[in-house]
DNA sequence: TAGATTGTTAATCGATTAACAATC
DNA sequence: TAGATTGTTAATCGATTAACAATC
């Protein structure tokens, strides 16, 4: 049954994706889809959507193709959609009260328990539903409550110092939107370094590929 | 010189991130690195970095290495840094508004010239310096100022939409925060979808698998 | 049963790593 | 010159795709 173990993180990256059509296609109602059909939907071949899924065990049926309410259910077992993991975020600067309002954490496995910063202009305005606190209450806090993930929005400079104080209150994952890397090889520690800078830089080169160099074969 | 026709997408997503540890090698002042050490501090092996630099030209010298603040200005101009590429943003609610004051678009290539929404409540609000427009007004906003680049903070089911009709205003280039897929495939245009709910469900999983199955050999 | 489609093994492709001759 | 380190070719590794027997 849990094959699960050591699934290449090329096949886990693809799964929240594999999650959402399987969720909209729930949503128009349809019962069952082949991985050809499914395929043709993602843009990706059969055989990689039936190898993603053998890695966590045989979701389908010969002949049938696959249930996409028992898929879409599996695959949110899998990626642990339900399970609430609470969560603080740190640095409610403009970018963490955005992410603190506009990511829906409840369906994605997580549960927003607590928002921390230190500039005191904003401390106690509410923000998702939450007052915001002195990050000088977060040992109290992480003891009290427990959290497991901290989403890092916080300056690059403070962000190793603070990474290392969480884990040693118990934190044992980080969403990390700081534009530093966060080492991810840490023991028993699962980390997501996001980096919107790159993403921008990255389109930025697509861009100036697109202007500087546009004929693969020039005409004469 | 220029070799970079067809360099594979791994290379050029590792670039963003060569040319932020080089950034930070240069402001601590150092002149010179070799591939050895820049893999150490960066994770990578020496072999890789060599074969990524060398998509795009001989940036380095035999028995010396690399020269920092050169190489950080190859690749700089490898991303168009300084290309400042028109670019306007839609949608300026919570994650919009973030987008446009926290991201330093100067840095990246880009340059935000408009911002636009249709919720009447937000029209004129100053938003990183800019008043925020009616969507109305794209379609003269574009003729005049050609932008290059949209920026999409809107909900999925308007975004596929919105994108056909910027790209027939001359839009080039998508940086695409809904959730919505928008095809990459495109003739001449570039997109970069970035997906934050996969990102914090991908951690979900890796959080799920620390707790569910710690242990790859149970001692009894 | 016949048709369809999976689960799984084998073949291919691409990306990473190792090795080393070229050269500063 | 000798030592160091690149640029580049060759070897390895992993991921994707193709093929097909199993089976619903």
């Amino acid at each position: 049954m849990a094959k699960n173990s050591s699934v290449s993180v090329s096949v886990i990256k693809r799964l929240p994706r594999y999650y959402r059509f399987l969720g909209e296609l729930l949503r128009q109602n349809v019962v069952r889809i082949s991985s050809r059909e499914l395929a043709a939907l993602m843009k990706l071949t059969a055989s990689q959507i039936r190898q993603d899924l053998n890695c966590f065990g045989g979701f389908g049926q010969q002949g049938y193709g696959y249930n996409v309410a028992e898929l879409h259910h599996e695959i949110g077992k899998i990626l642990g959609v339900d399970k609430g993991f609470p969560t603080i975020l740190i640095g409610a600067g403009n970018l963490g009260r955005a992410i603190a309002t506009h990511i829906n954490f409840e369906t994605r496995g997580s549960r927003l328990i607590g928002i921390f910063d230190i500039n005191p202009d904003i401390l106690g305005v509410e923000v998702a539903g939450l007052k915001v606190r002195d990050v000088a209450e977060l040992d109290i806090f992480c003891r009290t409550n427990k959290p497991v993930t901290a989403v890092l929005c916080i300056p690059k400079s403070t962000t190793q110092q603070i990474a290392d104080k969480l884990i040693r209150l118990g934190i044992r994952a980080f969403w990390n939107f700081s534009h530093y890397d966060l080492s991810t090889d840490y023991e028993g520690i699962v980390v997501e370094n996001v980096h919107l800078g790159d993403s921008l830089l990255t389109l930025s080169y697509g861009i100036n590929n697109l202007v500087t160099a546009p004929e693969t074969e020039p005409e004469e």
